[in-house]
RNA sequence: GCGCGGGUGGCUUAGUCGGUUAGAGCACCCGGCUGAUAACCGGGAGGUCGCAGGUUCAAGUCCUGCCUCGCGCACCA
């Protein structure tokens, strides 16, 4: 070697050509990176690469907002590297990838933060405290984990515009959520409205569908079988409910008219059996479904009559709380009414009926004109008058007391049967929503509220979703596709504080008016003041959040007051508004939206379907009657390395931190990635992100260390030497086709969404074919001191391959690769051409200049060889099969074999020398006479047997299988004269195999050349001769030597004095002698003969019984 | 309850049109190789392919039912 190891270590920091590689020192994975970060915010590397392809076609990404008052976890970061992955690829494609960050500001998860934190758990409190601090306390904590975010996002190397990024909270913003919500009261989508929502007493507000779909949980409550009174028949309707607390509220009874109802007396005593309060007398009388008899009653009763439901309709009964709700004007209260969505799958087919806590009975009290009444306040609590038992208490603490109300003997009433009311109680377990937030249960409870009419644009939503490449397909067309068949009205208004404020004011008369701008807002101010109503000043950066904006009172067009309806907007709107309001639209002139609309490419976690992905959706068809994104990555859940759901609850979340600073984040990514398809569920195992590191990652840095090391030994500049790859060697005309090979399946599978595939290909060819066998095999010919068209192949090869593999890595784990391009090319990997693709082909190519930029763009992959490919299998199976014989003929490895015979398949004279190596033979033979070391096998060909065969197709197999001679019966099958059990056998019915003749130390290897399989034979032999012994001895010690350098950590060019003295050994040949001291770089070199006492200090090992005994000195 | 996606050695996973020996990696054991790394190579042990039926000459693969996990929908009295 022309340098000292030390004198390389030394030229790292000195300038020198931009391309020639420096050395490579030990690997610091975490340093490297952290390093590499610091220089790109020096090199203000992300902006650069944007700026880079300034000239590309636009690929428009869209940031979905994280919330930045909950910390980050792992989860964030899959997320995010999805995110960054494509963004970074469609860069190196050339086109221009912007990418502005975004936060999500308002709404109930802040509010809840912060009332937790200054313990104001209702909304009186709150109001109490001061709307004004309440907000601007949740304006503060908004911010909490900011940092904490963007370290994780820069750590993570996100690149992403965390320095101007949208913010929901913004006055910008915000005016152009008002604008959208105009649009869609212009068009009449947005209305008032009164109806049974699900309703959090503790937060004291409504949820949306995809809200409420947050929090089902399974609960076991009690249910209860109640009888009501017939008035002027001594008879009791039975009705069921798995919400007692409704009872109170009860006003009617809904049977189908086509059910068929049997009315019943009691006949005997319940048996023992009887669990929990309630009963009946003997001779008492029941009204129910005739087929839920069986499931409801515990008697045993006659039927006396059966009827269909029409009959008890108009029927009147006894309230069960007599002063619960007063009856007003009502005609139909506590009357039997017909609905027809009763139904018999479960309770007793009559619908208890409370017309406030209920779509159904709501619906049915309002059509029947029963009264609507609110037994239960907003606070969740019975109002009072109820009952005096349970005025006052929440409601869902109340079960256990309606029940014993009913059961008492005079009944809730007091007016009741001797029994009571209740006839049955019986636990019941199902889902009930409960609050995301709070974990309470959901009261269903009518309300005013707000809602976009979604209804009338649900065919637009599923044309427009139709239109979108999703990923997986079924998310689209099957969960997302079935949440629009079924979409419902979005309610968007909250009983809150803090959030966008919804901007319709309302005079007592009902006028409205929607404002949809700040200067709107001054403008109308104006008109009222200027009428004589009181405002306070509305100065053009008004702040847009409650109370201020509460404080305004307009003028309607008749001279009335109107006041802000005092609600702001489901927070859920605030991001589905992200792609105008980002840019401040339609106020900013329009043109940033106009040109980035649709989006071309979102992703989120599978959990934002009914969220984000859905309220992006429903915002643009209802403001711009367009779809809104083109192409939707929706990620699957992160699990735990147990299979359990990452959540703050279960303290199982993985915080990213943990493997940044071990393994880096390049390993981290990595493993992500290839973990799973990125739509799949992922258990993320720490172990796997150390996997990723030892594997993928050291190994490519010790690929590239050992052609650095070498480049900068030699001075390697692949700019001023080329290598024509036509005249170089077939081992690296085979590694440069797999890259071609691999490179372009890679890219395939980026199209197709198959990151996992493209990666785990990828690292399978820089593990396997780059490192364990092209490094393996070439590290010779760079030890190579002399300049040679050899070298120099190795080294360009090296170089190519290298630059390629970190084009390809770069999206998914940009850190490594880049400090290896750089050294490499002298350029970031991040502004480098994607290596494959054909100009013109790429989508947005449409203009001339982009045209040109694509086609620069497009790198050239080297010439694929796929028959060299295939041959190489061939080498690398002929290999490995020797390394078998080996074994079980219990020949050593150094120990050499005279000769070796490759039996039939292609010429692999090329390779002689390669196998000759790995096999360590002296000569490598082809031997054409295949039935020397081979003989035949037949198997069965079942596909084309079958038809023939018929049943009989296992017999026929097994007697070609087993065959005595198979070489006859293929002589036969040839002459066309073979028979088995009456079928016509012929040459397509059986796979004709050749395998080794047995005692031989042999072994045959199956591949498949053009479609057809053949069969390699590879025979060694195993006959000792001096010569060899005293070879393979040489090698046996070497190896030792060798390893004792090693342990005393000795330069690689230091020289060593070396003894050796040999105990019941073969005969050294002098030529074995010398090379095991120029091996060893011995200067001295003495071998002692046989029986010779070794010294003192010598270290000895056994081979083969021989004693070896030496000294290093 | 309805729908979607899973269930393959201890763990992670591949498995094409159904074709007879279910393939890898990690971990484990034995051996080899190495101035090559947490590497590499060979071998071994480890599998009722969730269960039960069915179709078929042949089922991990197709059909039916069930169990189980995850997700979603509907949950309403």
């Amino acid at each position: 070697m022309n340098k000292l190891w030390s004198e390389v270590q030394n030229e790292f920091a000195g300038g020198r050509n931009m391309a020639q590689p420096n050395g490579a020192g030990e690997l610091n994975a975490v340093k490297l990176e952290t390093d590499l970060l610091e220089q790109w915010k020096q090199e203000n590397a992300f902006a650069s690469s944007v700026q880079h392809r300034s000239n590309g076609a636009p690929f428009i990404f869209l940031e979905g907002p994280p919330t930045a008052n909950g910390k980050p976890g792992i989860h964030h970061v899959v997320a995010r590297t999805y995110k960054d992955l494509v963004c970074r690829w469609k860069t190196m494609e050339g086109f221009h990838v912007e990418r502005k960050g975004g936060w999500d500001t308002h709404g109930l998860p802040v509010e809840i933060e912060v009332q937790k934190r200054l313990d104001l758990m209702s909304n009186e409190a709150i109001e109490q405290f001061g709307m004004d601090a309440f907000n601007q306390a949740c304006r503060d904590s908004v911010w909490t984990y900011e940092a904490a975010w963007r370290e994780m996002t820069e750590r993570m190397a996100y690149w992403v515009d965390l320095d101007e990024p949208y913010v929901t909270l913004d006055n910008n913003y915000v005016e152009s959520c008002w604008w959208a919500l105009k649009q869609m009261f212009d068009k009449g989508f947005l209305y008032r409205g009164h109806k049974v929502l699900p309703y959090c007493p503790q937060t004291g507000t409504s949820y949306s569908s995809h809200e409420v779909a947050l929090g089902y949980k399974e609960v076991e409550e009690p249910s209860v079988y109640v009888k009501f009174k017939l008035t002027d028949e001594d008879a009791s309707i039975l009705a069921w409910t798995t919400t007692p607390w409704t009872l109170p509220g009860n006003v009617g009874l809904a049977v189908g008219p086509d059910i068929t109802y049997a009315r019943c007396r009691i006949k005997e005593a319940a048996g023992e059996g009887w669990i929990g309060a309630g009963g009946a007398n003997v001779g008492e009388e029941v009204i129910l479904a005739k087929d839920l008899m069986k499931e409801v009653l515990r008697h045993h009763v006659d039927i006396i009559e059966e009827f269909p439901g029409s009959h008890l309709v108009g029927r009147s009964y006894e309230p069960l709380f007599t002063d619960a709700v007063p009856r007003g004007d009502s005609s139909t209260a506590w009357t039997v009414l017909a609905a027809d969505w009763v139904t018999t799958t479960d309770g007793t087919g009559v619908v208890h009926t409370a017309v406030m806590y209920g779509e159904d009975d709501y619906n049915l009290g309002m059509e029947a004109g029963l009264p609507a009444y609110h037994t239960v306040e907003m606070n969740g609590q019975f109002r009072a008058g109820t009952h005096p038992e349970l005025d006052g208490k929440y409601v869902k603490d109340c079960d256990a007391s309606i029940i014993s109300l009913l059961s008492a003997p005079n009944g809730s009433n007091g007016a009741g049967p001797e029994s009571g009311l209740l006839y049955r109680e019986k636990n019941y377990s199902h889902d009930y929503p409960h609050c995301w937030r709070t974990d309470h249960p959901l009261l269903y409870y009518a309300m005013d509220s707000w809602f976009v009419r979604m209804t009338a644009v649900k065919e637009r939503l599923l044309e427009f979703n139709d239109q979108v490449e999703w990923a997986p397909d079924w998310v689209g067309e099957g969960r997302f596709g079935e949440w629009l068949r079924n979409v419902k009205d979005w309610a968007i208004s909250r009983e809150r504080y803090w959030g966008t404020p919804l901007p319709v004011w309302r005079s007592a008369n009902g006028q409205m008016k929607c404002v949809g701008s700040i200067a709107e807002l001054q403008a109308e101010v104006a008109k009222a003041v200027a009428a004589g109503i009181e405002n306070p000043p509305c100065p053009d950066d008004v702040d847009l959040h409650r109370p201020i904006v509460d404080g305004f009172t307009l003028l309607s067009d008749e001279g009335e007051p109107m006041h802000r309806e005092p609600f702001v907007m489901d927070c859920w709107f605030d991001s589905g508004c992200a792609s105008f309001a980002q840019w401040h639209h339609p106020f900013d002139g329009g043109e940033r939206f106009n040109a980035s609309s649709p989006v071309d490419y979102i992703c989120e976690g599978v959990d934002q379907t009914r969220g984000w992905f859905y309220t992006l959706l429903a915002v643009s068809t209802t403001v711009f009657d367009s779809m809104a994104y083109k192409r939707c990555l929706s990620l699957g859940l992160i699990l735990d390395a147990e299979g359990k759901k990452m959540s703050k609850s279960r303290g199982n979340i993985v915080d990213p931190w943990d493997h940044f600073n071990r393994e880096g984040a390049d390993a981290t990514r990595w493993y992500m990635v290839t973990a799973g398809a990125p739509w799949n569920p992922m258990k993320f195992d720490a172990n796997g992100v150390r996997e990723t590191y030892a594997k993928m990652f050291l190994t490519m840095w010790n690929v590239y260390k050992f052609h650095a090391d070498y480049a900068a030994l030699d001075g390697f500049d692949p700019e001023t030497t080329t290598s024509d790859i036509a005249t170089r060697p077939e081992l690296d005309r085979w590694i440069l086709s797999r890259l071609a090979t691999v490179a372009k399946n890679y890219h395939e599978s980026f199209v197709d969404w198959q990151f996992h595939k493209a990666c785990r290909d990828l690292e399978d060819f820089i593990v396997n074919d780059v490192s364990n066998w092209y490094v393996r095999r070439s590290r010779r010919r760079l030890w190579d001191e002399a300049e040679s068209g050899d070298k120099l192949s190795c080294q360009h090869t090296l170089h190519e391959v290298l630059m390629t593999v970190c084009r390809l890595v770069a999206p998914v784990s940009p850190f490594m690769v880049d400090v290896i391009h750089r050294n490499l090319t002298g350029r970031p990997v991040h502004e480098a051409n994607w290596p494959v693709g054909v100009p013109g082909t790429l989508e947005g190519a449409t203009a001339d200049s982009w045209d040109q930029e694509a086609a620069k763009a497009t790198a050239q992959l080297p010439p694929q060889d796929l028959a060299l490919e295939s041959t190489m299998e061939l080498v690398r199976e002929l290999a490995e099969a020797g390394r078998r014989i080996r074994i079980d003929a219990g020949r050593r490895q150094r120990l050499p074999c005279a000769q070796g015979w490759i039996v039939a398949g292609p010429d692999l004279l090329p390779f002689h020398d390669l196998l000759a190596e790995e096999l360590n033979v002296e000569s490598i033979l082809v031997e054409t006479d295949l039935d020397r070391f081979q003989r035949i096998e037949l198997s069965p060909n079942f596909r084309a047997l079958a038809p023939k065969a018929r049943a009989q197709v296992n017999d026929v197999a097994n007697a070609i299988k087993n065959t005595e001679d198979p070489e006859g019966m293929l002589a036969q099958i040839q002459a066309g004269t073979a028979e088995v059990l009456g079928v016509l056998i012929e040459e397509s019915d059986v796979e004709i195999k050749r395998v080794e003749r047995s005692g031989f130390a042999a072994d045959t290897v199956e591949m498949e050349v053009n479609e057809n399989t053949i069969q390699v034979s590879l025979v060694l032999d195993m006959n000792d001769t001096p010569a060899l012994l005293s070879k393979g001895m040489a090698r046996d010690i070497t190896r030792r030597v060798q390893a004792k350098r090693k342990a005393l950590d000795l330069e690689i060019e230091a020289t060593i004095d070396l003894e050796i003295w040999l105990a019941n050994a073969p005969e050294m040949m002098a030529a074995d002698e010398d090379w095991v001291a120029h091996e060893t770089r011995a200067a001295g070199c003495v071998f002692h003969p046989n029986d010779a006492t070794p010294a003192g200090d010598a270290e000895s090992f056994d081979v083969d019984g021989t004693t070896v005994s030496f000294t290093v000195k």
